[in-house]
DNA sequence: GCCTCACACGTTTTT
DNA sequence: CGTGTGAGGC
């Protein structure tokens, strides 16, 4: 008995197929990852060939850790030798290594979203470009699908010739290209293009890692762009053995250049291709598979195929529809409360997909007020928060001085009286004499003279360098570690205090803190050595799929992308609503294919699914704070009745309703006036829906605050109070900082301004009508 | 340089 | 609806 008996034909097939390109059509839950990892076995195990000489690319850091674990279980020795990696993990151990050859430092950075529209928005004003016209994102999407494309700044100018707008834009490209080489750093895209580039142009480069990667395995294969493309083709180039496993059905990444050619057209490219089919799924039963197969069947241009199962039929399809999106989360959360009570069902077996991460909020108060375990996937990413960036452009300014968008970040944080002004002279500066921008600070005292402005730098500098100094000190003598350097930071800078002032936040903040601190403590314990840039770099290329622990047994909330590769018994899929899914955009779009790339994210959907599916609707949904009324999703009309238990209303299944039910209703019907159908829902209109929101507090101002919300809500400007039962002298107590005494209260137009000097917190000053401070 | 208020704007989706 | 940004006062 070998590990390969329990395959089935074509997997065997596709394990066994090891010389030259092979094109592995695999439907969603056909076992393709256990095709992948069985051959990578058969491979080294059977094949002979050396660990080393193995590549297998994915696109996140679950499917790359997944994979790896499932391969050591399988190859056991030499496994670790194995790259398996993402696209943008595998280019950066690359680019590390040869980077210099294209003029950049071998130590740069890596620039995320955030840090883009920053340098993006310094290149409008200093190009002089009027953002209402040429918005930072558009601008920032063109140079990234220009990118995708492989285009570089050269070509595109070129493309530009003669058209206006383009020509802004390449002007943009080449300024925002030159800031980013400046500054030693890299975007998402250049991380795949520049490896390009460096294959091109450095033929030997090419070579030693055509040699090394002699058998490479794609996953998600349909969701490479041309760029991601032309990388495997050029590795692949030499020895061909290149098998690329994807499903055309389960493209989903067409807007961020995902070229679903890419797949169709593998044949083309490699014309000796084989090309295996799997078309049996384990995962789903029939009722669920037949509908993933009627929703899809509505594609045009796909690569034929048929997903079958041999495990029963199994439940319909579930569909539930409320008047609003309050009652389709209470229905969701009561549902999976009767099916962890009555079924035995665990929460982490639930899973509730959506459109928008926007759909979240409204489910996740739902699980609170039901006391419900889960966990929202994605959102805000972690690494996005603002404490957690502004610890990391302090990190990275030490590691890196020549990325300007850390310095900047952070010059002024925590407060030291830096503005823009003085940001400007040392900009000049450092312009002049071509050096950085934190080199110019290094040296202010002799730009200014013996300007105020330069005793200010001074603190601030005098951190960076002895923290570089520390850093720099031989292992396990001073050196800090870098859990340690993030807590001495955020010490010496007096962060925590700096978030109290900030925000009612800060609990919350200094919390995220400490948990990058444990991120710090578990990389250095998964790593031999401890690298500063390294560390910064893994955690710039997380996703939030890839910090999902399948173990806690939590419902799962996420968007349709992220459920991509995941299976759950029971599935969810909230918001099946034309206008949000399908997504206004795609209906107004008069290119189908965007509709197209929508229907593949409903099979993404609904082929998540094991044993039960549910498709809910709301009539009415918040949208922006607008009311809107939607007709029920296209897609549930396209799967046949009989395959659901509950039929879509009649008025929805006519093409006519369905284009007058797509139109916003806005202000047609009174927002007051609840649509509640008859007897059906009677708790609809009982139920308190204000509770669902977390309600603000307005701490215990008492008559300032009742004042204020008056005031707020008739949009008339803020009264200041008649008179305050507070004098100077006298203590007084507020809601953050605690007890202190009055020194000073000032008349203002509309407010008074008081100075407290408070015991702990020490002196501030306060508008009277914010600050609900009371006499004690 | 800092703080407040007013308003404009936005939503797909993410490595 | 919520956030982010820019203008104007202090």
């Amino acid at each position: 008995m070998s590990i390969y008996d329990t395959l089935n034909r074509e997997q065997k097939q596709a394990v066994t197929t090891v010389d030259g390109p092979v094109l592995l059509l695999a439907g969603a839950g056909s076992g393709k990852t256990r095709a992948l990892t069985h051959r990578i076995a058969y491979l080294i195990g059977e094949m002979g060939v050396q660990p080393w000489n193995v590549l297998a690319i994915t696109f996140t850091n679950k499917a790359a850790g997944e994979m790896r674990e499932r391969v050591d279980e399988l190859v056991g020795f030499g496994a670790d030798q194995i790259w398996v990696s993402t696209f943008h993990a595998a280019c950066m151990r690359i680019l590390r290594r040869y980077i210099d050859r294209l003029g950049f430092d071998n130590g740069f950075t890596i620039y995320d979203t955030d840090d883009q529209k920053t340098v993006m928005k310094g290149i409008c004003k200093r190009l002089d470009i009027d953002t209402k016209t040429y918005k930072e994102r558009m601008l920032l999407a063109s140079i990234s699908s220009a990118k995708d494309k492989l285009i570089g700044v050269r070509e595109y100018e070129l493309g530009a010739a003669g058209d206006y707008q383009k020509a802004v834009c390449a002007k943009v490209y080449r300024e925002y290209q030159e800031t980013l080489q400046k500054n030693n750093a890299l975007d998402f895209d250049d991380i795949i293009m520049k490896t390009v580039e460096l294959f091109k142009s450095c033929p030997e480069v090419l070579d030693s890692y055509q040699e090394r990667f002699r058998y490479i395995m794609v996953d998600e294969y349909q969701d490479t762009n041309t760029a991601q493309f032309e990388l495997i083709r050029l590795l692949a180039d030499k020895y061909r053995n290149l098998c690329v496993v994807g499903d055309d059905d389960q493209s989903i990444y067409r807007f961020r250049g995902a070229n679903i050619r890419n797949i169709l057209d593998f044949e083309k490219y490699f014309p000796e291709a084989t090309v295996i089919k799997l078309e049996q799924n384990y995962r789903s039963t029939q009722y669920i598979l037949d509908a993933a197969n009627a929703v899809i069947g509505n594609n045009e241009g796909r690569k034929d195929k048929a997903l079958w199962t041999d495990r029963g039929a199994g439940n319909r399809v579930h569909f539930r529809q409320f008047d609003n999106a309050y009652e389709e989360a209470e229905f969701i959360a009561g549902d999976i409360a009767r099916k962890v009570k009555k079924e035995g069902a665990h929460y982490k077996d639930c899973a509730v997909l959506y459109r928008t991460n926007a759909q979240a909020r409204l489910l996740e108060e739902r699980m609170i007020l039901e006391g419900m375990p889960y966990n929202v996937v994605g959102g805000t990413n972690f690494y996005s928060r603002m404490e957690i960036k502004d610890i990391l452009a302090y990190l990275k300014t030490i590691d890196n001085g020549r990325d300007e968008v850390a310095v900047r970040r952070i010059v002024n944080v925590p407060k030291r009286g830096i503005g823009p002004a003085t940001l400007d002279k040392l900009e000049d500066y450092a312009q002049l004499h071509d050096i950085s921008l934190y080199e110019a600070m290094r040296q202010a005292d002799d730009i200014m003279g013996v300007g105020r402005t330069a005793a200010k730098l001074r603190p601030f500098v005098q951190l960076i360098e002895d923290f570089r100094r520390r850093l720099a000190e031989p292992e396990d003598t001073e050196k800090p570690a870098i859990a340690e350097l993030i807590g001495e930071i955020t010490k010496r800078i007096g962060y925590e205090e700096y978030l109290r002032d900030y925000d009612d936040n800060d609990e919350d903040r200094m919390e995220n803190v400490a948990e990058l601190i444990n991120k710090a403590v578990s990389y250095r314990e998964s790593h031999e050595t401890e690298s500063l840039t390294e560390f910064l770099e893994e955690v710039a290329l997380v996703a939030d799929i890839d910090n999902v622990d399948g173990n806690d047994d939590r419902v799962l909330l996420m968007t349709l992308h992220s459920a991509k590769g995941l299976e759950f018994p029971n599935v969810y899929m909230a918001g099946m609503e034309d206008g949000l899914f399908p997504g206004f955009m795609a209906i107004a779009s008069d290119d189908p294919q965007e509709v197209e790339e929508e229907r593949r994210l409903a099979y993404v959907g609904i082929t998540r699914a094991m044993n039960d599916l549910t498709l809910t609707y709301a009539q009415m949904r918040m949208v922006r704070g607008e009311t809107q009324y939607n007709a029920v999703s296209r897609f549930v009309r396209e799967i046949p009745a009989q395959l659901m238990d509950n039929a879509v209303p009649k008025k929805y299944r006519s093409e006519e309703s369905v284009l007058a039910g797509l139109s916003r209703l806005t202000g047609a019907f009174s927002k007051s006036e609840p649509l509640s159908k008859g007897g059906t829902l009677p708790k609809a209109s009982a139920r308190p829906r204000v509770s669902l929101r977390p309600e603000k507090t307005f701490g215990a101002g008492g008559v300032d605050s009742l004042n204020r919300l008056a005031g707020v809500s008739k949009g008339a400007p803020v009264q200041a109070p008649e008179a305050l039962d507070y004098g100077t002298g006298e203590r007084v107590s507020h809601v953050k900082f605690g007890e202190g005494t009055v020194l000073k209260i000032e008349r203002e137009p509309r407010d008074y301004k008081v100075t407290v000097n408070f015991d702990k917190a020490g002196q501030k000053i306060m508008y009277a009508s914010f600050a609900k401070l009371k006499r004690v």
